[in-house]
DNA sequence: AAAAGGTCAATTGTCAGACAACATAATCGA
DNA sequence: TCGATTATGTTGTCTGACAATTGACCTTTT
C-alpha cells in the first residue's frame, strides 16, 4: 500500500501529486497491458476515485492511456517518447542533461540598447524604454555546436546575469523564478544558411546549414518576457515531436 | 439553459461531448476572465460536477484553462496558437488549406523494392516482404516548395494510390481510412543541405538549405504504417510549436 | 455438435450531496 | 484609521451509490 502522501509536506494539490504517481504506475506498466481497476489503483494511492479519474484524464488527453468501458484502462505504446520531444519547455542543458551529453557554457555577452518599435508593441513597453541582448555559444568538447540570443526587457534579466555572476541558461533562470512565471514559449522552426555573425561565433562557414528556433516566452497571464534566436549545427541535438491525430 | 445532449443521438461518452461543449464556452470567454463556477457550469451544461470537472482537467493539462482554489478557473492567453502548430497530425494540404495557401501536388513516382533489414524490423514484417516508396512534389505557383518521400509496406497502401487515380495526401487517406487507425507521428527535424536527388526534384542547387522532417508514423497499438521524408524550401510554411514547462 | 441466446461478474461512466481548504470582500471593534 | 474577524463564494476532496458496457461462462435450441 503505498500512498501518494509523502513525508514531508507536499503542498501542491492531491490531484497533481496523484498525477505524478499515476505516471509513476504508468511507466511500470507494459505498452499494450492494462492497469489496474480504478477502485483498486484508487487504494492504492491512497486517493478516491474521483481525484484518481481526474489524474487519469490528463494523461488520457496524452494518448498515454486508452480506456473502454466495461473493459479497462490500457496503457498505449509508445509510452516514453513524450520524454524525448521538445513541447517541454525546458533549457538546453537540462535536455542535454537527460540525453547524458555534456555541454559547455560560453561566456556570456550582454549588450544593452534601446528598445524596437516592434519590441515596444510585443512587450508593452513605454517609448524609450530599454531591453538587452544576451547571446552566447554551447559547446561540447570544444567543438561549437549552438548560438543562442536572448531578447528581453531590462527588468526581466535576473540580478545573477545582469551582474555576469551566472554561467548558464536563462530559461532556467526564468523558470525558477517565480515571478514572474514562464508558462509557454511559442517556437518557431526554420532553416537558415549562416550569417556572418553567427558563422563567427560558430567557426563555420557563412552560408553553412543551421537550424534556427525563434521563440516567444510568456507568462501564463500572456505577457511576453523573452524572444530568442537559437541556431543548431544539424546533427547533433535530434529535435522530436509527437503529433497526434486532431480528433481523439 | 443549453444542455449538452443533443437532438440525434451521440454514442460518444457524456464526458467527450461535455468537452466539446466546455470547448465552445471557453471560446466565447475572454482570455484572462473567469468561467462560470463549477456548480453553476454543471448546471448549464446539464452534467454532473464530477463530470465536469474531468473535462476541465483535459484543458488545464492543455493549459488552456488555469484553476485556482478559492478564486476560479481563468482563460489563458493565448487560446489560439494551438491551432497554428505542428503538434497536430494533418497533411499539408489540410494545414496550406488552413492557411489560406494554395498549393499543386505533382505527380506521384511510385517504386515497389524489397524490404531492408531495418524496415523488415521496424514494420515487424517477414522476410523479403516488399514496401513502396511514394514520392512527389507539392508546389506553389509553378514554384516547388517541398519534396516528400513515404515508405510503407504494400498492404498499407491504399488501393487508390496503387491505381494511381489518386493526386494527394497519403496522409490524409491513411488518417480517413479506419483501418489501421493513425494515431501519432514520432516526427524528429533538422537542417540539412540538398542532395543532387532532392535537388533535382525541387529545382535547386545541390547543397542548398533545407528544412527536413522524418517521421515515424503509428497506430495507437504502437504498430509502425509509414514512414517518410519531408524537405521543405525555408519561408514557404511556417513550422510552430507550443511548448510548455512541464511541472504544471 | 454447433449455434444462438441468457446470466453474471468486472470495469468504467455518471450522479448527488457533503464537507474541507482557500481567497477575497465586507464588517466590526479598538 | 487600522487591524482582526466574519461572511461568502470558489475549487479541492471524499463517500456511496447506481447505470452502461463488455466479455466470459453457461444454457438452450437447432
Amino acid at each position: 500500500m503505498k500512498r501518494v502522501m509523502s513525508g514531508r509536506e507536499d503542498s501542491r494539490p492531491l490531484y497533481q501529486r496523484t498525477t505524478d504517481a499515476l505516471a509513476a504506475v504508468i511507466k511500470d506498466v507494459e505498452p499494450g497491458s492494462y492497469l489496474p481497476s480504478e477502485p483498486k489503483l484508487a487504494r492504492q494511492l491512497g486517493v478516491s476515485r474521483a481525484t484518481l479519474r481526474e489524474a487519469m484524464r490528463v494523461f488520457e488527453g496524452q494518448g498515454v492511456i486508452v480506456r473502454k468501458q466495461g473493459v479497462g484502462t490500457m496503457v498505449t505504446h509508445p509510452p516514453h517518447v513524450i520524454e524525448t520531444g521538445i513541447e517541454k519547455l525546458e533549457s538546453l542543458e537540462t535536455l542535454a542533461g537527460r540525453i547524458g551529453l555534456q555541454v559547455e557554457m560560453g561566456e556570456l555577452e550582454i549588450e544593452e540598447r534601446e528598445a524596437t518599435d516592434l519590441e515596444i508593441e510585443r512587450f508593452a513597453l513605454e517609448n524609450g524604454a530599454r531591453v538587452v541582448d544576451v547571446s552566447r555559444v554551447i559547446s561540447t568538447e570544444e567543438r561549437p555546436i549552438a548560438y543562442l540570443v536572448d531578447s528581453l526587457p531590462e527588468h526581466y534579466l535576473p540580478e545573477q546575469v545582469q551582474q555576469r555572476r551566472f554561467k548558464g541558461s536563462i530559461l532556467d533562470l526564468l523558470v525558477r523564478k517565480q515571478k514572474p512565471s514562464v508558462n509557454t514559449s511559442l517556437t518557431e522552426i526554420t532553416a537558415v544558411s549562416a550569417s556572418a555573425e553567427v558563422a563567427r561565433e560558430l567557426g563555420i562557414q557563412r552560408g553553412d546549414v543551421l537550424l534556427c528556433m525563434e521563440a516567444w516566452l510568456r507568462t501564463r497571464e500572456g505577457d511576453l518576457i523573452d524572444h530568442s534566436f537559437s541556431y543548431f549545427l544539424p546533427g547533433t541535438f535530434r529535435f522530436s515531436i509527437v503529433r497526434r491525430v486532431q480528433g481523439v
